[in-house]
DNA sequence: TCTGAAATATAATGTGC
DNA sequence: GCACATTATATTTCAGA
């Protein structure tokens, strides 16, 4: 994990459709070595898989919302509950007052209710703290260099 | 827009190297035409570009933090401020008492303080109130299907 | 671990349906 | 808009340094 295994994951993050020659030219590399790089950086797990960004939008998805759930449980093993939630695109276990951070998107304020109406329904959730987001003003990759 | 071209967002998502033989096999469409409808959803902008999943901590970014980060002035056109803050993945204007909601990874709470600290340079920025992540159950993909 | 080249597979394009 | 065929291009592998 040196700065060129970086700089190739930058490249990639980037844009991973591009050739080896290209990519390998960008840090300095031939295509076989970027390449080989590549394949050690996805075999340990570095690089996780090659995948498409979207717009959530395009998919009727424009309401962006985080829910801090606050619960009387413990809710360190209900990630399959929240998982069952298919709005919810992000779901973390939180220190402080509220013990789960989610992330949703829908298409309207209607569905985000249904989706909070579906939170309470777990078990041990006691409350949920919406916050809406207005506007958006960058999603980036993990930084890498 | 059809369940078809869902479908071929969620396969993406699922492996964007795959080839369009495997990808049309998977969509009940020959390889030219899953070619043609992808082409087409690039042009659209509806899939904005093809990247990698990296795992954060091999990167050195082990923690996780949301910032509530609260302001007396408009905060509409900061984006560039928060844009500065490499350590910030995620800036969304928000609804409620806060007026910023981001998204920090940091290698270690040392440097999540840091950042915090930077975010109070930012002209307008009255507090910050941070949330740290103690586990992160999942982080998916925007829905497609 | 890299380079360079050869074999193999895929992408991209165009034609007809 | 889809399927098929053809060309161009890239991936993948391997020998050698």
């Amino acid at each position: 994990m040196d700065d060129v295994d970086r700089a190739l994951i930058a490249e990639l993050q980037r844009d991973a459709a591009q050739a080896y020659a290209l990519l390998g030219r960008a840090v300095g590399l031939s295509a076989g070595a970027a390449h080989d790089r590549v394949r050690k950086l996805r075999e340990r797990g570095v690089i996780r898989r090659t995948t498409v960004e979207v717009d959530p939008a395009a998919l009727g998805q424009g309401v962006l919302a985080f829910v801090m759930v606050d619960s009387s449980a413990w809710m360190g093993e209900a990630s399959e509950s929240f998982a069952a939630i298919p709005e919810i695109q992000e779901a973390h276990v939180i220190a402080g007052t509220a013990s789960v951070l989610v992330k949703v998107r829908t298409a309207t304020t209607e569905q985000l209710q249904d989706v909070l109406r579906r939170l309470y329904a777990i078990e041990g959730v006691n409350g949920t703290q919406a916050t809406v987001v207005l506007e958006t003003f960058f999603e980036r990759p993990v930084r890498a260099d």
